[in-house]
DNA sequence: GTCTATACGGCGATAGAC
DNA sequence: GTCTATCGCCGTATAGAC
C-alpha cells in the first residue's frame, strides 16, 4: 500500500542533521514557538522549502528533534550513571541542573503540553528515561538526611523534578524560595 | 504628552469581562496558542475587531486575564488561609492540587517563558502570592514527618510547586511516580 | 464609548515545476 | 533533490459608522 505520494528527505542527509541543529538553537534561545520553517530556513542558510521538504509539517520537525536528542541524552545518561554506580542520585541531581540539555527537555515538556499531536512522543521518551534512572537507583540505599518514608520513585521525581521547576519560575524572572530549596536538596546530596 | 490617538474599550464594560471568561476558557481548553483575536470573538458571538478594541495587543489581552485572575486567587486563598490559621500548608496543598485555577496559574507560567513581554506580569503576581504564604506559615510548626532541615521557604515552594509538576507532566501523559510523590506529601500533610 | 470593515505581511501547508 | 506558487489562517493597524 504506502499510498502517499509526497516525497521526503532521506533521514541520512547531512543537510538534515545541519536543519535539526538550528531548531534546537533556535528553541534554547527563543522558545518553541519561535521554531518556524522561514526561521530554521534563514537560521540554515537554505529556503523554507527545503525545510520542508525534509520535514512535511512541524510535528515532524519537532518529532525528529525530540528523538535525535532522547537518543543522545539516553547515551549521556547511561554513561553518567555507569561511572559513579554507588551514588545515582548525586549524578541524577547534576544531570537534571545541567542547563544545555535540560532545557531543552524542559521546552519539549511544554510544547507536549500545548500540541497535543506529540504528546506522546515526548512521554514516552521521558518514561524510558525514568526506567532508566530507577533502575540505576535500585538497590542504593539513599544518602543519610533524606527525607524519611519517600519511596524510591517519590525521590527520584523530586530529585529530577525540582531542577526543572526552578528553571521554568527563573524563565519568567521568579527567584524567591530557589536557592533555599536547592541548598536543602545538595544538603544530603553529597552536599 | 500622552500622544497616542488610539482608543480603547473602557476596562469597567461588562463585555470586557465576558471577553476575559471566553480567554480563560480557551487557556483551559485548547492552551494559550489557541487564544486568537478570532477564536475569542467566535467564542464570545462579537466581531475579532470588537476583541480588539478593548485588548489593543495580545499581550494587552494576556496581562488583564492575568491581573484579573491574580487578585480573585489572591482573596480566594486570603480566605482560605484564614479559615484554618492552623494548618497553612494543608490549606496551600489542597489549594495547588485544585484543577480550576491551578490549571490557569501554570497555563500562565508557560506562557511566560514564551512570551518575554509579560514574563515580568506573571512574577510580579507570583511572589505576591508567595509572600502571602509564607506569611501564613510564619509561626505555625510544620507536621509531624515533614522533612528535616526544611527551610519555610522551601516547604513552600514544594508543597505548591510539586503539584504544578505534575499537573505538566499529565498534560503530556506522564503517569508514573505521580502517585508515590502525593501519596508521601499527603502522609505527612493531615493524610 | 462601541463597534465594523478592510488591508498588510507572516505563518503552516499543499501541489507541482524544474 | 530543490524550490515556487498558492491557499487560508494569523496579529496588527487604521478609518470610520453608530
Amino acid at each position: 500500500m504506502t499510498a502517499t505520494t509526497r516525497r521526503v528527505g532521506a533521514v541520512t542527509s547531512k543537510k538534515r542533521d545541519e536543519l535539526l541543529d538550528c531548531v534546537e538553537r533556535l528553541m534554547l534561545q527563543e522558545g518553541y514557538a519561535a521554531v518556524t520553517y522561514r526561521a530554521v530556513a534563514s537560521k540554515a542558510g537554505v529556503t523554507a522549502g527545503l525545510v520542508q521538504y525534509y520535514f512535511p509539517t512541524l510535528d515532524d520537525l519537532f518529532i525528529a528533534a525530540i528523538r535525535r536528542r532522547s537518543t543522545q541524552n539516553l547515551e549521556r545518561l547511561s554513561a553518567a550513571l555507569a561511572s559513579r554506580p554507588d551514588e545515582p542520585l548525586q549524578v541524577l541531581w547534576e544531570y537534571s541542573r545541567e542547563e544545555s540539555t535540560a532545557a531543552l527537555t524542559t521546552e519539549f515538556l511544554a510544547l507536549g503540553n500545548h500540541r497535543k499531536s506529540i504528546a506522546s512522543e515526548i512521554a514516552e521518551v521521558t518514561e524510558e528515561v525514568r526506567r532508566l534512572q530507577l533502575d540505576a537507583m535500585a538497590g542504593v540505599t539513599p544518602p543519610a538526611g533524606a527525607p524519611e518514608g519517600l519511596s524510591a520513585e517519590a525521590l527520584l521525581f523530586l530529585v529530577t523534578g525540582i531542577p526543572k521547576l526552578v528553571r521554568l519560575e527563573k524563565g519568567v524572572g521568579i527567584a524567591t524560595t530557589h536557592d533555599e530549596v536547592v541548598r536543602y536538596f545538595e544538603s544530603f546530596l553529597s552536599g
